[in-house]
DNA sequence: CTTGGGTCCTGTGCGC
DNA sequence: TGCGCACAGGACCCAA
């Protein structure tokens, strides 16, 4: 489900109500997701207080006062909900008048201090949820071979074709490994060749020169009006109060397939087709 | 090294 | 109404 626009809503809600507080109280609701929580989880972090969440690719960092650090991926389905302490009165949304954090899907708990409760719930259990300490937090196997993050400055025309250089898979399948570009997933790999007007099935590696500098551009252009938007709501992704992003009513191309191209308008319309595995949507009289 | 395919898991929507 | 299949914002692991 998320990526990288999605993520960052996320980490700003998170942020703004937990950066601070101190976790009073840790709850691990089953052993694992995609893969075992850690020893001892709950009892690690109560405690523990939140110096700051950031976010690397589609993962969210949860910065602790003793130098460790708490890892999170939503995978397909996951979200993180933030609930007002029972002292509150307010209605916690999302959660159908019951106990926050106690459906079916709910398998991690985070309240603070000011009785905040942060819930995280994936019914696929495609994320997971892990610690580590932040001296080594870059050389950690989960971040370490991922490639620059889109919207920084070492991510560019240049960065983009040396990363594409000499691979013949296709652009599209190229811009959804992480080692390439960080944190653009299916619908803004399809969004952004849109806006480049590239085909989503040109080699990757004949891309350098004018065709990297539209699409690198293009990829900035399309995720920073994505976190502006708040992300794109398909079924699952809510924001921290449980808000609907409203970037999927800006999607040019992702999920229409068989409509006019907002672009040229040709008869054929938004085409559908397979890589690896993938949907992707790409309108074949605009993209070459 | 790259690449393609299968896999994890639950849920929904469609055609028959 | 029921059943089976395709598909869904991701990313590992393994064989070739």
């Amino acid at each position: 489900m998320p990526e990288l626009p999605e993520v960052e809503t996320v980490r700003r809600g998170l942020a703004e109500r937990l950066e601070g507080r101190k976790l009073t109280r840790v709850v691990q609701r089953r052993p694992d997701l995609r893969q075992p929580f850690p020893p001892d989880f709950a009892a690690r972090l109560t405690g523990r207080r939140i110096e700051s969440i950031s976010r690397r690719a589609k993962y969210l960092l949860w910065h602790l006062d003793d130098h460790s650090v708490l890892i999170m991926h939503l995978g397909m389905s996951g979200r993180i909900t933030l609930h007002a302490g029972a002292g509150h009165a307010g209605a916690a949304p999302g959660g159908s008048g019951q106990t926050p954090g106690t459906g079916r899907h709910d398998h991690a708990v985070f309240e603070v201090d000011d009785g905040t409760v942060a819930v995280f719930n994936d019914q696929r259990r495609f994320g997971l949820i892990t610690l580590t300490r932040a001296e080594s937090l870059a050389e950690h196997p989960l971040l370490r071979d991922l490639g620059p993050e889109p919207m920084g400055n070492s991510f560019g025309p240049e960065a983009l074709s040396g990363a594409l250089a000499g691979r013949k898979t296709s652009i599209k399948v190229a811009l959804l490994d992480q080692k390439v570009v960080a944190g653009v997933g299916n619908i803004y790999a399809c969004e952004a060749l849109f806006r480049a007007k590239i085909s989503p099935r040109r080699t990757a590696a004949t891309i350098p020169g004018k065709r990297a500098q539209r699409l690198a551009q293009a990829i900035r252009e399309v995720l920073g009006e994505a976190i502006e938007a708040g992300g794109s709501s398909l079924r699952d992704f809510t924001d921290t109060n449980g808000e609907l992003g409203y970037f999927q009513h800006r999607f040019a191309v992702y999920g229409r397939q068989g409509e006019p191209c907002p672009s040229c308008g040709g008869p054929k319309g938004i085409q559908r087709i397979v890589q690896a595995a993938r949907s992707t949507f790409f309108c074949p009289r605009c993209q070459r």
